[in-house]
DNA sequence: GAGCACTGC
């Protein structure tokens, strides 16, 4: 572990001119500190308030509620709206305010805290703001941050406390998401995302701006939140003065205990209706057929209220909505049904059409009729990212893709699995948000019982690490294998992380972090994307690369509605490369930002196109970023004129530099079937490429495993180009003896006869 | 000649 002299005594320093006092005696001959009066400020916020009578870690719940019902608010010394007193009402009354107390006594005694609380119960707005009461961040000068999994929640959460608090967004409270930093020199609470936390502390091992750290949504095991977690345990030693509350649902809340040095735990309920929970007697062998059932039945049996079903994925849900509208329109012809609306919800829906499943359910047809209902047929997106209120019905075939990694292939791919029971009570608690509700689960009890997992699998479990090691090295956690994470990955993966960075030389031989390793950490992506950025210059081509991997790191720009494949196909012809799909990606681009530049409407140019403008705008902020990375690292953005013959070439070489090990070889003339370099898969290219000859060797960006195995967004390449940018991953003498190693030694021979002759002659 | 669960930096 890395508790070496330095850092202990920076971290020294800060606790010292943390002190009020001497804080107090700073200012005095801090000229710049002009706002600054003595002679009434007590607290630095340069007015008396009823803050001053509170002593920091000391704050009684009594003491803060004085200090909320003022006239004044007491971190800004203005007077508090109508507004923030109506909401204090209804804070009041939040289930977690009858625990302020005894929040506050066991927060004064301990470093590290468990806090428990279900939805409804109010933690993630209202502890936050008993902490701000009690570490009173205008003394020190010290930031509370609070984690969230997502940005749209970081965002409205801290829009939320600013109201409760009286204050403009940005100013006393704000948040930090990728792209968008609202926060300022006032700033005192901070919402922000997980991976934004992560990043920070790359530079900052001891998280020193922060007086405490609140990680909310622990129970969601997010990738981040899990190396947080163990980053913390590891400060929270050397960082005595550093505060830790673990936020979580119920249900692991122990296991967040033990591996927290015991800490102590506060429990708060929530305030939720109950759920009426029904199982099938009999497994059903095909559920969504038994779901489009279940629907219909509800419809035609169930008192008013919404139905949210459960599938796994965009063509599943399509097809569903199809049927239960197809068989909706029957019963209302047939049995005097009441009209129903059905929704589908899931990721790559266009925000607007995503907004749709909050319309109102339908009128009855007639006065006096059956009443009206929605259905909103979705993926797990609606079990944590959207709530949707008035759901009554729940419908659960306890499905869902999931993330698998295997190590051995190195493929992550996704898998329609059964979900876990704690999933299960998640997607029940959906039918009680607004009254009490019902949730058919299509599974029998027992199955419930005996055959789903208690919880889904950490993330870190289910991924490649390749990305996460090297953020680690960066963060200064020298060994990896002692490196507390509370459900460590299996040795393998770590293995083949360990690995693949040390064929990119991000790592040294000895797994030391090397120069291009620490700028590779630098950049918001996967190694390989980093990697080939970064020794894009040495092929002339830094700017076209940029964009290249601006693309690849969005979700795909090109539109296929299923009523015009072959129109949009036709269209995508014109951006066309015939040596690939990269180029084909880079050249949509360009036609992109020449419809911007000429003036056109952006929207309507590529809706003609079949181009998302939604995704080419975020490759374009991504673009920005990873510019202003490269400009403060020194890394020179150029291109090879356009004219000259190597302009494509250049950039297909400067492909390899990072994509070296992601090759694939035709197996033999006239055959569709490539092999990938080292691990011998065998693979097709996928259909949306845009390449048409076949050729023999090939670059990929990602590997996918559906119903067969596929490489997909493709660029031809030429061997001897391996050979001479990666000849350590391509020392034939280390290959393992097949096709793929035959054919590069010919190649070397080849070249080896052409150096002769030249030498030669 | 196929498909992209969901996040995040």
């Amino acid at each position: 572990m890395m508790a070496d002299k330095g850092i202990k005594r920076s971290s020294m320093d800060n606790e010292s001119s943390s002190d009020p006092k001497r804080a107090k005696t700073d200012a005095k001959y801090n000229k710049y500190l002009a706002h600054y009066d003595d002679n009434d400020a007590q607290n630095g916020n340069g007015f008396s308030s009823p803050l001053d009578q509170l002593q920091r870690h000391k704050t009684t719940a009594e003491q803060a509620a004085k200090c909320e019902d003022s006239d004044l608010n007491p971190w800004t010394g203005q007077p508090h709206s109508q507004q923030y007193f109506n909401i204090l009402q209804t804070r009041r009354n939040l289930p977690v305010c009858q625990q302020r107390k005894e929040f506050l006594e066991m927060y004064h005694k301990t470093q590290i805290l468990v806090f428990v609380g279900e939805t409804g119960s109010g933690k993630t707005t209202q502890i936050p703001q008993y902490v701000l009461y009690d570490e009173l961040p205008h003394q020190t000068g010290k930031l509370i941050a609070c984690t969230q999994p997502r940005r749209v929640a970081a965002m409205s959460v801290a829009q939320r406390v600013a109201n409760e608090l009286d204050v403009e967004l940005g100013q006393e409270v704000g948040y930090s998401i990728r792209f968008e930093n609202k926060t300022g020199p006032k700033t005192m609470l901070k919402y922000m995302t997980d991976g934004q936390l992560l990043r920070e502390s790359m530079h900052d091992h001891e998280m020193s701006r922060y007086s405490t750290i609140i990680l909310d949504e622990a129970h969601e095991r997010t990738l981040a939140t899990d190396i947080l977690m163990a980053l913390l345990k590891q400060i929270a030693e050397r960082r005595k003065d550093l505060k830790i509350i673990v936020m979580s649902a119920t249900l692991d809340a122990q296991k967040f205990q033990t591996y927290f040095f015991g800490a102590p735990l506060l429990a708060v309920p929530g305030r939720t209706h109950p759920v009426e929970i029904f199982y099938t007697p009999e497994p059903e062998r095909d559920y969504v057929e038994a779901a489009v059932r279940t629907v219909l039945q509800i419809h035609a049996t169930e008192p008013e209220g919404d139905v949210l079903l459960f599938l796994t994925g965009e063509e599943e849900i399509e097809d569903a909505c199809r049927r239960i509208n197809l068989e909706v329109d029957d019963m209302i012809q047939e049995s005097d049904a009441g009209p129903m609306r059905v929704y589908p919800l899931y990721g790559t829906l266009p925000p607007a059409q995503q907004q749709r499943i909050f319309d109102k359910a339908p009128e009855p047809l007639r006065k006096g009729g059956r009443p009206g209902r929605k259905c909103i047929v979705a993926t797990n997106i609606a079990e944590t990212s959207l709530t949707i209120d008035g759901i009554v019905y729940v419908v659960d075939p306890g499905f869902s893709k999931q993330k698998i990694y295997n190590p051995r292939s190195r493929v992550e791919s996704l898998l329609v699995s059964p979900i876990s029971k704690a999933s299960a009570q998640q997607r029940a608690g959906r039918a009680g948000r607004t009254r009490p509700g019902k949730c058919f689960r299509l599974y029998t009890e027992k199955a419930f019982k005996k055959e789903l997992i208690e919880q889904t699998y950490p993330e870190i479990l289910r991924s490649n690490l390749a990305n996460t090691v090297l953020e680690l090295k960066k963060l200064g956690v020298e060994d990896l294998v002692h490196f507390d994470l509370m459900d460590p990955p299996a040795p393998e993966t770590m293995m083949r992380a360990l690995e693949e960075l040390n064929y990119l030389a991000c790592l040294d031989d000895d797994g030391e972090l090397t120069e291009l390793g620490s700028r590779a950490s630098e950049f918001p992506l996967d190694p390989a994307l980093a990697v080939m950025l970064i020794s894009s210059p040495e092929f002339y081509c830094s700017n076209e690369i940029l964009s290249i991997t601006s693309l690849l790191s969005v979700p795909s720009i090109w539109v296929r509605p299923n009523n015009a494949r072959k129109r949009a196909d036709e269209m995508k012809q014109q951006f066309a490369h015939p040596d690939g799909d990269h180029l084909t990606l880079l050249n949509a681009y360009h036609a992109f930002k020449g419809a911007e530049q000429s003036g056109a409407d952006v929207k309507q140019w590529c809706h003609e196109h079949f181009l998302s403008p939604r995704h080419l705008m975020s490759a374009d902020n991504v673009r920005a970023q990873l510019k202003r990375i490269m400009e403060t690292h020194d890394i020179e953005l150029i291109s090879t004129p356009f004219q000259d013959k190597n302009y494509y070439t250049n950039i297909r070489r400067a492909l390899l530099a990072g994509f070296f090990m992601q090759i694939a070889m035709r197996e033999s003339s006239n055959s569709k079937v490539y092999k990938t370099v080292k691990d011998d898969q065998l693979v097709m290219i996928h259909p949306s490429t845009v390449i048409t000859s076949p050729y023999d060797w090939v670059v990929y960006n990602e590997f996918v495993l559906t119903t067969k195995q596929y490489v997909r967004t493709v660029t031809n390449i030429r061997p001897e180009w391996l050979l001479e940018i990666a000849p350590v991953y391509y020392d034939l003498e280390a290959f393992d003896k097949g096709e793929i190693k035959s054919a590069l030694t010919r190649i070397t021979d080849k070249i080896r006869r052409r150096q002769a002759m030249k030498g030669g002659a």
